[in-house]
DNA sequence: GAAGGAGCATGATATCTATCATGATCAACT
DNA sequence: AGTTGATCATGATAGATATCATGCTCCTTC
């Protein structure tokens, strides 16, 4: 589902760039001209709040379409930082915008891909809502069939708001 | 801003109904017939999992628009089920899939609503992901401005993933 | 104004998990 | 074979919070 979208971008005339670990993609402000699409790597998205404190509002690994939002605002909100070196691919805002006012069938796929992200995001609020590690990893089961082939499972501590200590103890526990 | 959206489902034809506690708006796989624009009450998007785990994919509280990805699938994916009373403004999808299609600037309006519901979900999940109900209550206000009035704390300890004393206590120390 | 209910407040306790620590396994590379 | 680094594994401990319990303050309703 979400190549669909990464083909009508790839479509689009687009350039490559790379990122050092640490290095700000865009920052509060500035004046939205590209969308990201991350090849490799990872960004975060970040407010800084007055007062020194800083939320986190997206972390965008690999296939990600980063701060969808700004494809229709003319300034970014927060902060795009990268964890690690970053490849991505640039798309000119003005031209995927053009692309969505003209075009039915891409402004549904936009709109389906959006929708998918929605969903996405309020899942994993609700999983993190639980209150053990054995409820989380339970409904994470749930929705993805299985658990994660091993290498994965630090990636799925984070997912779920766990320590990968707590994971490792709680899938212990299950093969027992 | 989701004002901008509920004008517009109201220039479409819609009809109103009510719905008692405990109510399925519509149940997983029943064919996408309408959109609901929740007016008062609230609403529980869940995914019932073999083995009777139910995963609760959403909460919809009063002026949330539900399901929206059901917009482009013709059927559903999850249950619907009333937690109160609940009104609701029902309106054809086809109606809504036509006006989205035909029309840029509903389309635009659409995405940005989707865009907006995607960075709230996020956001959310990021508060979750912290450890202490210090730190989440503290992203809460960064978002929010301060504490809310006094009447709503249980749903912000709701919304933060926190029993409400644990709230009531962290909110008392700051008084001190 | 008496009664009932919802939300706020705070104490006590058990439970869960983060954290620190230490070690095992495995793969990649030299 | 040896080294290195990442992940998995498990023990010990302290800290945070859910839960149960009890009481208070409003506000609404009769």
């Amino acid at each position: 589902m979400i190549s669909i979208m990464i083909n009508w971008l790839r479509s689009l005339p687009h350039q490559q760039s790379t990122y050092e670990q640490g290095r700000h993609l865009f920052r509060r402000d500035d004046p939205v001209q590209n969308m990201f699409l991350i090849e490799s790597g990872a960004v975060q998205l970040i407010r800084a709040h007055r007062g020194g404190g800083a939320l986190v509002l997206q972390r965008a690994s690999a296939g990600s379409i980063l701060a969808e939002a700004s494809l229709f605002t003319t300034s970014y909100h927060c902060d795009a930082i990268t964890t690690e070196l970053v490849r991505a691919t640039l798309i000119a805002r003005r031209a995927l915008r053009k692309l969505f006012l003209s075009n039915p069938e891409f402004a549904q796929a936009w709109a389906i891909h959006l929708s998918g992200e929605v969903r996405n995001a309020r899942r994993r609020a609700e999983i993190l809502s639980l209150r053990t590690v054995a409820e989380r990893l339970d409904a994470w089961i749930a929705e993805h069939g299985r658990l994660p082939d091993k290498g994965g499972w630090r990636g799925v501590a984070l997912e779920i708001g766990a320590s990968p200590e707590a994971l490792y103890r709680e899938i212990a526990r299950r093969r027992k």
